[in-house]
Formats: C-alpha cells, structure tokens, sequence
DNA sequence: CTGAAAGCGCTTACAG
DNA sequence: CTGAAAGCGCTTACAG
C-alpha cells in the first residue's frame, strides 16, 4: 500500500506539504496542489486511518450503541430503522460506524464495551440509552467524548421521540371514536424510559376526558408477541366490558390481535385494537394496524447530524421528534 | 488518559516488557507480570487501538458489509439476526465491528467503501455478497485482506445458506400435500443469487414428482408486501385453478395472503401460501407461516467463525447452513 | 507557500 | 527474562 510518503516523492514535496494539501488547509500553490493529486491518483493512495489517528485524534468513527438487554434488540425493527438514519448523515461525511451492543447491568455496561470507549477509536458516540438500569452514555460523559442520547438518560446533547405527545394522541383517538372501557397492555417501567412517557400523555387525555386513568385495567408484557396473547388474554377474561386495547408496542397488539380472532372476536368491529411504532410489517398485517410513527429513521438523522454539530465545537440545542398518529384499520368505534 | 508508557514508570519496568506482558508472551517472571498488571488495574489503563494498529497491525475491527442494493436494507429482518450471529462471535475474541453499506453499482462497490479497505482500520471482512450486479468482496479480495463471503460471490472463504435444499424441502411439502396447480412468486434472479439455487431445487422436487416446473405460472416482485400482494392478484386472475402459491420470502407472502382475503379466499382452506425466510413476524401473522427457516443467526455466527479461522492462518472448509421448513398453518391440502 | 523534525502510543526484532 | 531503540504513517507547530 502506498504511504504518504510515496506520494510525496512522487510529487517531488515534503510529506506535510502532502498533509496539508490532502486535509484541505488553504496557502499552497495551485500547481503544489495539481502535483500532489496527481501522484495521488496515480498511486491509488488512501491515508491510513490508524496513523491519521494517532496523530491527528480524528478517528472518523462514530460508535452506535444499542443496550443488549431485556428482549433481543436484534429482534427489534426499530433498531434497523435507526441505523439507517444514522448511516445516511455519517457516510456523507465519510464516517464510519462501528457497531456497540453494550450488555448492561446493575453495575453499568460490560468490559468489552468500557475498553471499547477507551480504546482511542471513537470519536463520537450515539447511545440509545433508555434502559433505566444502567446508562450506555455514562463512560462517554466520563472519558470525554463528544456524544449525544438518544434517549432519556442524561447527557448535554439529546434526541428524544415526542413520547407523551405519542401515548396522548393515541389516547385522543381512542376516546374520540367513544371508547371508555379501555385496556392497556404495557410492559413494566424499568423496562425502558419511554414507557413512563407514553403512559403520561395518555393519563393526560383520559383525565382531560373525564376519565381516572388509575382505574383503568391494565397488565405488563415485555413488547413480545406472545406477550401481547397472555396481557390480553388475562385483561379480556377478568374485565368483559372492555371495548379497546392499547398495547404499548406492536408486536404485542398484534399478539393481542391474534388472541382476539382465537376467542372469536373481530377486530375491530367488535374489539379495537392498537399498537405503537409502526414497525414495517404494522400495514400489512390484518388488520393494518392503527398504530404510532415515531420515525425512527427520523430520530437516527437527526442524532447523527447532532453530533456532527458538537464535533463542530457547536452547542446544539435537544431535540423532540414528533409523533403521528397513523390511522388504519384496527380501531373502530364501540359496538 | 494512561498510556502504556505511564504502566512502565509505575511498575518499574520498561514498555516492552509492558507490552509483552500484555499481549501474553511468554517468558516473563510471575513477579514481573504482577507488577505490571498491579499499575495496569491503578491506572486503570487500556491499550491504545489506533496505534497498536499501527505498530502491529492488527486493528481488531471487522467490517460487515452489507449491499446497499435493490431494496432497503434496513428494512430487512434478517439483516439485524446476521448481524445478532457475527455480534456474538466477535465479543467473545474481543473483536469490534465496523457496518459498512457499500453502494453497489455495475462499476463496483462507492468510493467511500473502497476508502474504507484501503484505510488501515480492516483487520478482516465478513461480505453479505448475493448481488449478481456486482461483488463487495471483489476489493477486499484485491488489497489482501482476510475475509469470508457470505453468500454466492467468489471467495476462498465462504458461508452459503442451503438455498437448493431450501426451495426443495418447501415445494415437496406443498406436493406432499397434493397440490399441483401451484404459482411462484418470485423476484427476478438478477437481484439476488439465492434466488436462482433456490428455484433450482424446486425445480428437482416438481420435476421428481412428474411436473414440468417451466409451465408452472410465474410472476416476479421485489422482496416487498406490496409486490407479493400485486403478482397474486395477477396470478390468481389469470390462472384460476391456481391452489397453492409459494413465494420466495415471507413478506410477498404476507402481500399475497392480504390479496387472498380481500377476495374472500381463506388461507388455507381455500388457497395454500406459504414464505421463505420466516422472519420474526412470521409465527404471528394470521395465518401463522408456513416457510423455509434459513438460520440467519447461525450464518452470522458460522461466518465469524470462519473469519477467525483465517485470521488464525488455518484454511476453513466451506459451510452450508441447513435449512428447515417450518410448519405452520398457512398450507393445507387442496379442496 | 513549503519543509525539517518531533511526536502520537504502541510492537518487535535484536542484544544482553 | 528484560530493555534500548527503531519504526508503523500520519499531523502539527515552528522556521524559513
């Protein structure tokens, strides 16, 4: 592999006027210039990162963080979405992602992933970072390193989906179409900050409709599908009046869903039925689920760019995506 | 942050030793080691990537490329249970992985991908490469870096889902169960390899059983719920004693499925359909799937593996990941 | 505008 | 068994 000082034989100058040329810094000749990219391509040069690196500090790699804990996040359409967003703003700018599922604990994240922060690699970090147990950002914060949540756990820079705004309209539908005898199906609390959130903007609608959210039945799955089955299995058999479920995610409305056509019941005809996130699958199922955009892809742009601005040196101010409500064809008016 | 030099000051010997202690040499009194690893855990101290890298070569970073091609990626289930495999793999060496989305077109991978092979930070590549228009691996392959290619492309290390077994099990069980007006639901070969190997084997099974697999109707999409609802409709219109149709992933299927209902036809008493791939959702859709499982997990991890294998100078053997048909209740013999 | 030289934090022969 | 020294490929003040 050709070095940087190939190329500066080539061109016949020093190896910093090559530096230099190469890292865009003004005051050279055109001609200085012209040489330099010339030897460069014919040498079919690339700098080498881990020296750049080394002397330089700037890695150009972007650490992602995903916490590995509670259900498989790689069984999570979210996850991708995410990534995908990010991906987009970081290959514009010729950064790479390198790819960090810390395992967290009571004790904070794992070995592996602490090395990870300290190994000199990362120049900035996103950590989706809503696992009330332990924060991924923490270490980050630390070590000093530019980074941003993406999540509730506290760091300077933030993104965060609009969840109250999320759980409320939800909610709004729900009692718009005249619902009162409304079932929730959620996961436990410490399971994710978010949950708090949603169930905050829909405690909101349903106190502003005249409703005593508390009293509402409710039961705790952990977002899978089977999950989903039990919650509305055990809700529907102890509470026999209830006309709509909300499930807080939508592989678990779609467990719901599945045991509602077992026991015969049509949805929604006969039983609404709602999810949360819109995972890619949520329109084709049957029926299309009645669910909630958080625009995952959305939220990875917007962190990625975040961060990109606090490499800047900038101060970026937080940022709420917003939700929105996406109607189909699970919920319907009481029967 | 301590650097390797600080270790050496403290302990009371010199960088090298420091160094050798850590990589794990041999030849070194226990009193030595004790030592050093004493003023390793004080300082708290964690070796430097970038510049081991660049001394030693050895960067400890694998890329995963994914083809950026046809389809959203990011869409893909199976892309995140690959990656759940490699994950596991390379946590357990120590390894950290680098995504890369290399953009593929008829002249090769971008430029900001073949930036990343020649940067220096590639200890070694695992290529999800099944694209016929063009290979990712190619220039992995070129610059001398250890790599295995998951998937069809040529490499002298590879990892290949069993497609043929895949496409045979899956069309002797809808034969098996007496069908022989069945429909294909494919997507044109030229986007995919395992495509082709995956006909391949239906085309045997049919052609054991009597049938001429060339007359069998056929209509192409595009992996996507949309497309599998659009070729049934067609297919269903034009060939009206159609009574099973097997689509190449388990998204058309869930298309061609909706199709069905929508024109009043029960799956499966009155219409067979059945996947490949059985993505998550796959067991709780309605009707739950019928598909062919790829092991998607176990190809991630089987790739690793083998890339480690390599990376250990030894020569790996070619692996085909088995695959299995699950069965569910999206098939039932004809009426 | 250009270059000589030091330095980033490691590893690796080579001596001893 | 341990250490001095060179070197990996860059960038960055500092001179000129």
């Amino acid at each position: 592999m050709p070095t940087l000082q190939d190329v500066a034989e080539k061109a016949g100058v020093s190896t910093a006027t090559v530096s230099k040329v190469l890292s865009n810094t003004p005051y050279f000749t055109e001609k200085t210039r012209r040489k330099v990219m010339h030897a460069v391509e014919e040498l079919g040069y690339a700098p080498n990162l881990p020296a750049r690196a080394l002397s330089g500090g700037k890695t150009h790699i972007i650490a992602v963080t995903f916490p590995y804990v509670y259900e498989a996040i790689f069984t999570d359409p979210l996850v991708l979405r995410i990534l995908e967003g990010i991906e987009t703003e970081c290959t514009q700018r010729g950064y790479n992602i390198l790819l960090s599922t810390p395992l967290l604990s009571a004790d904070g994240p794992d070995e592996h992933y602490l090395n990870l922060i300290r190994s000199g690699y990362v120049e900035g970090v996103i950590a989706i970072d809503n696992v009330p147990l332990a924060s991924a950002f923490e270490p980050v914060k630390k070590r000093g390193i530019p980074g941003v949540v993406l999540g509730y756990h506290t760091g300077d820079y933030f993104v965060r989906s609009d969840d109250v705004s999320g759980g409320l309209q939800m909610m709004n539908h729900i009692l718009g179409l005249g619902h009162r005898k409304i079932g929730i199906i959620s996961v436990p609390e410490v399971l994710h900050f978010s949950i708090y959130h949603r169930l905050e903007g829909m405690r909101r609608a349903a106190e502003r409709a005249g409703l005593n959210f508390d009293d509402l039945p409710k039961a705790n799955g952990d977002f899978s599908v089977n999950s989903g089955e039990k919650c509305a299995a055990q809700l529907l058999s102890e509470y026999r009046d209830i006309t709509a479920l909300i499930c807080l995610n939508d592989r678990m409305a779609m467990g719901a869903i599945r045991h509602a056509h077992e026991k015969g019941r049509h949805v929604p005809d006969n039983l609404t039925i709602v999810g949360y996130d819109d995972i890619p699958m949520a329109g084709s199922f049957e029926p299309p689920l009645t669910t909630i955009d958080q625009q995952a892809p959305e939220m990875g742009r917007a962190s990625a760019r975040m961060l990109f601005e606090v490499l800047d040196n900038k101060k970026p101010a937080p940022i709420h995506v917003p939700t929105h409500l996406v109607i189909r064809q699970s919920a319907a008016p009481p029967v």
